[in-house]
DNA sequence: TCAACTAACACGTTTGAACGGC
DNA sequence: AGCCGTTCAAACGTGTTAGTTG
């Protein structure tokens, strides 16, 4: 990995604020499922993410202390239902449950931790069940969310809301919460690359699939389709990740973004409250914004909204407006309402 | 009637304790 | 006694699907 500015730029999947530099692991994985229409299983006892978030850092200061953790926030505020193969808006979102914040098992830890190796968030399991006692991340299904990874110097987990933290985001890790698969591509990439679904691929002596032939066989039917049958426009069809050729077109934007604002430096106090208002100004133009986007949905994906904000979310502009009148989060009381340190795996 | 959700299922993978050899 | 490698069983995680719920 290389540091300069350069890189920088030229890298789509990763990022640079101030002196740290933060990259997305698999990233091509996480385009090939990004391209279909990333889905994530949620589950009452909580389900792991495939593909997991896995990031590796650079540019942090060797010998200090840093607590890294994650956290998922809406990409928009409607909810979506799955008809005719392709994802449609069935209005508003519901009221969003409680913030919950994943800390790496490793924090605190020192910056050359960190910069060793790769940090994977494998254990960081998504639920639906908003009366949760495990920590597991709460959401809602048939919503959309993305992962933000904040990197906070701080000796203590405890100690966090007085360090100064950092806040990455990814625009391939959007996904849909679902309880169940609704695009069998993914079903089909999932299969494919999770170990864990072996047992469910082609050609398998599953008993338990023998016995329940028929929609088995249709099951098959459905992964050996060729993907000409199941793709064409519908794919795209109001998906804010932007689908087959917007990805590219978003990473493109995104490089153009990272032109746009200088991150050097920037650095703010923490986080708000349980409401998803982003409260980091430079953060959000970060997420690739087509310039010709005129699909409300997609600019909303770049500023994940309150439920209960009144302004008008849709353009890049108001976004940063509001993320300006958010301002750093210096006050203690605000982290009282945003349980960060909610749920880890040591 | 329909869409969303839940629980059970059987299989593969992962984990860690137990054991033996050096 | 300590270390290392192997084996094996239990735990875990997976997608599917019938049944349930609203």
């Amino acid at each position: 990995m290389q540091h300069s500015c350069t890189l920088k730029i030229e890298t789509a999947n990763s990022y640079q604020q101030g002196c740290i530099r933060m990259t997305l692991e698999d990233s091509e994985l996480w385009k090939s499922f990004h391209t279909v229409g990333t889905e994530m299983i949620i589950t009452k006892h909580g389900r792991r993410m495939f593909p997991h978030c896995s990031i590796s850092l650079s540019g942090l200061q060797p010998f200090a202390n840093y607590v890294v953790m994650v956290d998922i926030v809406p990409a928009d505020n409607v909810k979506y239902k799955w008809k005719k193969e392709q994802w449609e808006v069935a209005g508003k979102s519901e009221p969003q449950p409680p913030c919950r914040t994943y800390i790496h098992p490793d924090s605190p830890a020192v910056g050359s931790h960190w910069m060793k190796q790769s940090l994977s968030f494998l254990k960081m399991k998504l639920t639906n069940n908003t009366l949760d006692q495990h920590g597991h991340i709460i959401l809602h299904s048939m919503h959309r969310y993305y992962p933000r990874f904040h990197v906070i110097q701080a000796d203590s987990p405890h100690t966090v809301c007085w360090g100064s933290f950092q806040t990455f985001s990814f625009p391939e890790t959007v996904f849909t919460a679902v309880t169940a698969y609704q695009n069998p591509k993914i079903t089909k990439l999932k299969i494919d690359h999770n170990p864990f679904a072996k047992g469910f691929r082609e050609g398998g002596t599953h008993s338990h699939s023998l016995q329940r032939m028929p929609s088995t066989s249709q099951s098959a039917q459905v992964r050996k389709k060729p993907a000409s049958t199941q793709q064409s426009p519908k794919a795209g069809h109001l998906s804010p990740w932007a689908p087959e050729q917007d990805l590219s077109e978003s990473i493109h934007t995104e490089r153009q973004e990272q032109r746009e604002y200088d991150y050097g430096g920037e650095e703010q106090l923490v986080p708000a409250s349980t409401s998803y208002q982003p409260y980091r100004s430079v953060e959000y133009p970060r997420f690739p914004l087509p310039p010709r986007n005129r699909d409300p949905t997609e600019a909303l994906l770049h500023a994940p909204p309150h439920p209960l904000s009144t302004s008008e979310p849709g353009t890049q502009q108001q976004e940063c407006r509001y993320g300006n009148q958010q301002g750093p989060r210096s006050n203690p009381a605000d982290w009282s309402q945003y349980p960060l340190f909610s749920y880890s795996c040591w």
